[in-house]
RNA sequence: GGACCUGUGGUGCAGCUCGGAGUGCACGCCGGCCUGUCAAGCCGGAGGUCGCGGGUUCAAAUCCCGUCAGGUCCGCCA
């Protein structure tokens, strides 16, 4: 049906009979003796000339055939990748006639996202969706011959699954021929991999779908895919080398020009460094213990059991309108407080000399903190209300602690350090993100993540992971005196300030599951009941065995520059759970729910 | 469950504070002209439940209340 793609063409074809298939992407008619097509196909646009004029209209599907040739001199168009050439004397057949489209397909024009995704059949056509879905492949292509390198094999686990009561609402699925009865879909294959060690599969991978019923974000989808793996007879450190490998291979593969490289760190450092277990690790601004410099102080703001700062570079033109609506800020995330410091030049041209004299006697006899206070700190003031109140070794020890120069802004909050961390963390992405598509790929693995986050309201600890995390070795005396100072074997892959996954070690000795499920406050009947199937299985001979799931929806924005993982969905849902293409979600027939034994008893949406 | 933003011809926006005839801009669409354009150009034209419902008012796109949809975020996502 075709000869060529419309985007291949170039120079070398020239003199060619070519046959193209595509969609009408432009039409320029000159009067009855001259008319151009744009025709466009998954590869790209080429211009088409027809001696006469043309019954096309916009996105109508046609065959042009015709003689590939160089442009006249001077009308050559850089700007398209065919531009050099255009394809002469067409004789063009309709293939398929179209309405005139409800937007036009180009990447240049905003439409509204659910009037895209009405017409997705026609906003994949436009070049950002195409790319987008094809980078994505590629990323899984990658991906695949990473983990065939490393031994694992691909195995398919059911979507029908059994109702298994963990972290995330779960998708229900009635049973036609048990009434009553429901399957689930799956919220990530974590039971079945665990089976298939069990099984003796060894290395296990698979790019799988996964279902939670939770609320939707930009970076949250109900369904979404997993690279999900597991391997037997590993550590930690084995399954973040194969992790490590394929995600760098596949940012190599679609982001050759955007520097990629793995760090580590531990959950402990990062909420210390960056305020939040998900850093994002292409901007300084990391935070700053000031805690031993107020240690002594009289400004009540600062008398609390942290003091932690961020130095926003070049923040000193902040006004205070935004200042103020910082610290409100600030307060909603919970902070008591935000201090703020702009760093001024010491002083005006003719008395910088003075001030130059000045600073041997002041800086490290006053602060006693070191003698680089002098040099960085001398040239320096603060602005700020509470500048008043601060000693000198505090006014040194915040510009020198903080490495600030003249033109940058101090932001301070003095809280418990949870607190202040988090605050001063979710207030250093905000003044210092990037765009996705911006800067290297920095991708960080943070370890040693706690096993129990805070308790539920029976006073049981609560599984930061899930129930089958190998708790930490060194702590594992601490499990049933101090179950929050425990630390997991447990491990996340973050992409610059994206959590892109998380696994760990599993449990397969009977006596330490024992005790987790106790530490958890699960009894052994509730385990049975829950678990039932996977303990059974570990009782039949279970290999030490690790894994991890990294979000490809996640990995693949990023790589693709994208904000949210809708532009990398071929087909996904609004914020309320909605196609607005198909429909769904929608009504079934009452033959259907009378055949699936389902009574509607209340419907929300008032129909 | 909650907060905020948005909703105006097919598309994107302005108009909304300070109420006065559906007023405007760009694109698209339809017709005409045009032999080298390329988001072609020029001329003409059609196209509207101002998301929906209620209220205030002599008068509502505009003010108020409610509601629906889309988005961003909090909660939630072991």
């Amino acid at each position: 049906m075709r000869t060529h793609r419309c985007g291949e063409l170039r120079s070398s074809h020239v003199g060619m009979s070519v046959r193209l298939c595509g969609w009408v992407a432009r039409r320029r008619e000159h009067g009855e003796h001259l008319a151009f097509i744009d025709l466009r196909d998954h590869s790209g646009v080429v211009q088409c000339v027809v001696d006469g004029s043309v019954d096309v209209r916009s996105e109508y599907v046609i065959a042009v055939s015709g003689v590939v040739r160089d442009r006249p001199e001077g009308t050559a168009n850089p700007r398209l990748a065919t531009g050099a050439v255009e394809v002469t004397d067409c004789s063009v057949e309709v293939l398929s006639a179209a309405e005139p489209p409800p937007f036009l397909v180009d990447d240049r024009v905003e439409v509204d996202e659910s009037v895209r995704l009405r017409y997705r059949f026609i906003d994949l056509r436009r070049p950002r969706m195409q790319a987008n879905l094809r980078l994505r492949a590629r990323v899984n292509a990658a991906i695949r011959a990473a983990m065939e390198r490393h031994g694992f094999c691909e195995v398919e686990t059911p979507l029908l699954w059994a109702p298994t009561p963990e972290g995330a609402r779960e998708f229900a699925v009635p049973s036609r021929l048990h009434h009553g009865s429901f399957y689930v879909l799956p919220q990530s294959p974590q039971l079945a991999k665990q089976l298939l060690m069990v099984g003796g599969l060894d290395r296990y991978y698979q790019i799988a779908r996964c279902l939670r019923d939770e609320d939707q974000r930009a970076d949250r989808q109900y369904e979404f895919t997993q690279l999900d793996l597991e391997a037997s007879f590993v550590g930690q450190d084995d399954i973040m080398g194969v992790v490590s490998d394929a995600v760098i291979a596949a940012a190599r593969a679609v982001a050759p020009d955007r520097p990629a490289m793995i760090e580590r760190m531990t959950w402990e450092q990062a909420r210390e460094r960056f305020g939040t277990d998900k850093p994002d690790l292409r901007f300084g601004m990391e935070i700053v213990d000031l805690t031993a410099v107020f240690e002594q102080t009289a400004v009540r703001a600062f008398a609390a059991p942290a003091v932690k700062a961020i130095r926003v570079p070049g923040g000193a033109e902040t006004g205070r309108a935004r200042l103020d609506a910082l610290v409100a800020h600030a307060k909603r995330l919970g902070a008591s407080g935000l201090a703020w410091f702009r760093v001024l030049p010491a002083a005006s041209a003719e008395t910088a000399e003075a001030e130059e004299a000045a600073k041997p006697s002041e800086g490290p006899g006053a602060t006693g903190a070191g003698p680089e206070l002098a040099a960085d700190a001398g040239a320096a003031r603060l602005d700020s209300p509470l500048e008043r109140f601060l000693s000198a070794q505090e006014r040194h020890g915040i510009l020198s602690r903080t490495g600030s120069r003249p033109g940058d802004l101090v932001l301070v909050v003095a809280d418990d350090q949870h607190v202040a961390c988090s605050v001063l963390g979710a207030l250093r992405t905000e003044l210092g993100g990037l765009g996705v598509a911006e800067g290297p790929l920095r991708f960080a693995w943070v370890v040693d993540f706690p096993m129990f986050e805070g308790v539920d309201e029976a006073g049981n600890p609560v599984a930061a992971h899930h129930p089958f995390t190998m708790p930490h070795p060194e702590d594992l005396e601490k499990l049933e005196e101090d179950p929050l100072g425990v630390r997991a074997l447990a491990y996340d892959l973050v992409l610059n300030g994206w959590e892109l996954g998380s696994g760990s070690v599993r449990i397969h000795k009977a006596d330490v599951q024992r005790r987790v499920f106790a530490a958890l406050g699960i009894s052994e009947e509730a385990a049975e009941r829950r678990f039932g199937f996977l303990l059974r299985a570990f009782r039949f001979g279970a290999p030490p065995h690790a894994g991890f799931a990294v979000g490809l929806d996640r990995l693949v924005a990023i790589l693709a520059g994208e904000e949210a993982i809708r532009e990398v969905i071929a087909f996904p849902k609004t914020q309320s759970g909605a196609d607005p293409l198909t429909g769904a979600p929608a009504e079934l027939p009452p033959s259907t729910l009378a055949e699936l034994g389902i009574r509607v008893v209340a419907n929300r949406s008032g129909g």
